[in-house]
DNA sequence: CGGTATATATCGTCAACCGAACTATCTGGT
DNA sequence: ACCAGATAGTTCGGTTGACGATATATACCG
């Protein structure tokens, strides 16, 4: 899952949100580092409601202009904390390798400290 | 970035390795989880030299074999931590939202406002 | 009256990943 | 002696998902 998708998903967790709505949850939510554009939405919108993890709450006309709220399942919800869990060890990976840059000597032990 | 860059990198962190030996460890690191395909892995690796993450360390002949050695650059390091930062704020930032679920606080109330 | 914000839709393009096939050598088991 | 499997790298075609751009329409503010 890469990240437009993920922030989607964060997005929804908390309460059903239309379109734009989830523009600018998701501005927010990564302060300000992604904005989600029309084109990668909507689209993922589609593909994540196809594959079960998000639904259409209900829909609205504001103005004669058309309001859709999307709704995170409980699908959705699991697969979210999955992925939660999966970034955080990816992350304590990564972390523990870059600990060991320099790397060390069988039998030697380390030869280039770990700089601060 | 996504999962199979993110690993390459990782298993980059300690020490420079060879391809196939690139795919060994990002399955042991991801615990087999992730198996680095060598149509993924050539490409990335090709791309991230570009990129000026990783460098050839040395080529080495090995029984008429090439082996080629990748080391991770100080930039490459740097684009690791920034990114190890970033996976734990995405995670941090979906958990704390998965907590509000159903957004009902008791007690409290509802604290986000409702949608709008 | 024009710019910004709200709101959705659609198009073409591109980067990255994926599976598969191909070559080649060394090692271990039968 | 032979074959399977691990080691090691290259290349190709296909698919997915994100992206930028554009179009449409209304409301609000200065």
């Amino acid at each position: 899952m890469q990240e437009p998708t993920f922030l989607i998903l964060t997005a929804l967790a908390t309460r059903p949100l239309h379109g734009y709505g989830i523009i600018q949850a998701v501005g927010e939510l990564s302060d300000s580092e992604v904005r989600l554009r029309p084109g990668t939405l909507y689209g993922a919108l589609d593909r994540l409601a196809e594959q079960g993890l998000i639904e259409v709450e209900r829909e609205e006309a504001v103005d004669g202009r058309l309001r859709r709220y999307y709704r995170l399942t409980d699908g959705g919800a699991a697969v979210l904390t999955r992925e939660v869990e999966r970034l955080r060890r990816r992350a304590a990976t990564a972390e523990a390798q870059l600990r060991d840059r320099g790397g060390i000597i069988p039998g030697l032990g380390r030869i280039a400290p770990t700089t601060p």
